[in-house]
This record gives C-alpha cells, sequence and structure tokens, in this order.
DNA sequence: GTGGTCTAGACCACT
DNA sequence: GTGGTCTAGACCACC
C-alpha cells in the first residue's frame, strides 16, 4: 500500500520516506527484510531514480533502514534507545497539532479515542 | 515571545506564521487586537516587509488575520466551524507523529499523559 | 440600508458607491432628494470624511449625483442614454460571471430565474 | 489569446489570472494540459517572473492549476463541488451589474436575449 | 529544467 | 501612516 500523490506539494522523496515508515511501524515490513531496488521502486512508482535514491538515505539516515554493499538495502531493527533530542522535537510537534485541533473545535476526549484506535491497529 | 532562526531551513514567512498560531490559540494574542505593521515587524525581526507581507497574507487565508485597508492587519475571530478537509488533515499528520513516537520506544499511555498536561494548560 | 465590511478588501469608498448606487436603482432614494452632507456621512459610518467626499465624487462623476454649491449633493435623474462604451463593459462583465456560474455547476435556467426575481425586486 | 495591458489599473497578476480563468473555462485548455513554465511565461509578457508565480499560485489557490514540483504548473479539474459561498459571491457580483444594466437603460428582455447568446456559444 | 524563498528598493492606493 | 504591486536579481530545493 504505497501512496504517492504527486499532486501534493510535499516532495515525493519525503512521501517516499513517510510510506515506509508507515508500513514499517505498521509491522508490514519485517526486521531485517530486504526492500526493492532504487530502480525497481522507481520504475513502479513512475518517478525519478534520484528521487527514490533520496529517500532511501533519508530513511539510512534515520536508522530506519541499513544497507548492505552489492546486496541492497534493509530494513532495520527498531532503535534501542532514541535521542532524547529527537523525542522532544516530536514532542513539539505533537503539541502545536494539538493545540491547533483544540483550537479547531475538538476535545481533548475525541483526540484521546483518535489515539487509542490508531494504538490497537498499529499494536 | 517571538522565535525566528534566519539559519533554519524552514522559510522565514513560515516561522512567522507559526509564531502567530501559537500565539494567538495560547490565547497571549486577544480578537481585534492590532498586530504590528509589516514595516515594522520587518524592522523588528531583521527581515525584509515583503517576508512578513507574504506571512500575514497566509495568515490572512487561513482566518487568523483580517486586514483593514489603511489601517493594518488584526486578530480574527476564532472559526465558527473548521472544514473537515482540515480537520482531517490535522488528524493525518496527528497519526504520522504518534506512530513515529511508539517507534521511537514511547507508549500510549506516555503520549496521552502527555496530551493530558498539555490540555489543563491551554484550557 | 447602508452596508460596510471594514474587514472586507474592497475599498471603503466603493462599498459607499455601490450602496448608494442600490439604493438609487432600487427606487429607496427619490430623484432631487438630497444625501447627508459629508460629514454626517462619515459620522454615522464611522469612517473619514476624505473617504466619503472621495465616494461621493465618484458618484458625481457616474452621473448618479449632482451637487449645489453650498448646498450638498442631490440624487440624479436616470441618465436619458448611457455611452455605449459603458454598456459595452457592463455586457463584459456580465458574460465573465456567467460563464464562471456555468463552470461552478449553475445552469442557464437558474441563472435567468435568478435575474427575473432580481427583476421583480427592483421593478 | 493572452491579452495583458501594463497600462491597467487592474494588476498585472489579476489579469493573468482572469486570462487563464477565461481560456480554462471555454475550454481552450484542457485538464491536465501543461501551462507554460513561470520564467517562460514572465518572458512572453515581459514582466516579472514573480508576478506570473502570483497569478500562478492566485490559479492554484482558487483550483483551476495544480502544480507538481520540478514539473511545472496543469491545468485541474474542473471542481466536483464549488462551496456556496462561492456562488454566492457571484451571484452578489451578478445582481450589482445587472442592476447598473437596468438603470443604464437596458431592459430584462435583453439582458435575457444575451444570456442565451452566451449559452449557446459556451456549450 | 522546475517552482520557492528572499532581498532591496520603487511606486501606488487607501484611510 | 497602512497594505499592495512590481521589478531585478540572487540563491535554494526538487526532479
Amino acid at each position: 500500500m504505497f501512496r504517492i500523490d504527486l499532486k501534493n506539494r510535499k516532495p515525493i522523496y519525503e512521501q517516499v520516506v513517510e510510506n515506509f515508515k508507515r508500513l514499517i511501524i505498521s509491522g508490514d515490513l519485517c526486521e531485517n527484510s530486504r526492500v526493492p531496488s532504487i530502480r525497481d521502486m522507481a520504475k513502479e512508482l513512475g518517478v525519478n531514480p534520484n528521487t527514490v535514491q533520496k529517500a532511501y538515505r533519508e530513511l539510512e539516515g534515520q536508522k530506519y533502514f541499513y544497507t548492505v554493499l552489492g546486496q541492497g538495502s534493509f530494513i532495520a531493527a527498531p532503535p534501542e534507545e532514541a535521542t532524547s533530542a529527537e523525542i522532544a522535537l516530536l514532542y513539539e510537534k505533537l503539541s502545536a497539532i494539538i493545540r491547533e485541533l483544540i483550537f479547531r473545535g475538538e476535545s481533548k476526549g475525541e483526540i484521546q479515542v483518535f489515539i487509542n484506535v490508531l494504538g490497537s491497529e498499529t499494536k
């Protein structure tokens, strides 16, 4: 289930990154399984190989992928301990979105329920 | 409390937009109060007036500001009814961040607690 | 029934002009009746006298008002014969709006009905 | 058929917007066809690229264009459902013009005929 | 190649 | 005074 929207303002390589993150976190892509080669991926998505390469590099930088020279890229194990800076940044973004949702009329309760539902999916 | 980081990759005008959103949502800026003129804001931030204008225009488009010709820009009233598309987009972003937080080792419980604390602040 | 919206991007003086046009065409303001002085009008609308002055000058230019020095401004008689250039310009604008309405999904029939209703009001 | 009048009081970028709207609504520009790049358009019209960019951005905001990063801008599909606010605004403008035409001596009948002729063209 | 951001500075319209 | 438009030209990100 790969969703790429060329018309979206979000860069394609970021969309590829997010799709992989989503599939890894949901468990659809298992640890140590091989991901398609850059060329195959590019062909399948109908985008430029350079774009896929940039996405893979990003995923490797964020420790979602690891690469074995000559063999391709693979799904990495979940990080043992994340840097607190990363976590803090994510919480920062989270609070901004929550505040905006509340400003737009959503209630804390609705948001909590939404997260619970999300959790059961990903669990 | 205005935080602009000129070295940041994020465009300056977006940073201005986010700062204003934050201050409006937190209640630090009240409905119908006047915001600094484009020129003054630009001078204070040390950026070009066009950059500030772009931010103000964006805020007006998102209904956070309204402009009275010849008089300046003002904080708008909170939206009566948000479009469901906006809410859906926010939930989409929310779920991406929650997923990443969980992948980074945070638990649903920790996140829920975080949101509860947030809620009591903004309430 | 004077409707001025300061938050609107349309210049206030234009809004004043349109309000007068509307009231004259609908017959609420009769030929040769006196309109409020610039100062009174400005006070009542809560706008700058210069703004009202600009509107009155515009209405005089378009032959909706005539001014008697020392006595004030008055509603003019409907024009005997409009210049064909003015009429052509109005039809130009009309066709642009009709095209856009049709593009937005309205039908010719709906538009015709709308105009008929309009007509019976103004008649 | 692009008509730009640099001497006109109407901003250039608005003229560009209106020209594109006209060509899209008339069907001269088809869905998903590519429009000239900002730079090319600017060169052809003899104006600054920023001016064209502003026009394109406006057209994108009004859902006439969509942009693919790195590839250019394209004609969007006609809107599935227009917001009633947009329609109402157009009818508001329509009624103002009709009223003025009647004041200028045109009859409802003449206007209706004009619209009918218009309709058969665009059909 | 594409669009996006930013600057510096001029000029105009509205209040 | 206010915001709005436009130009010229630089630099960046994405594809």
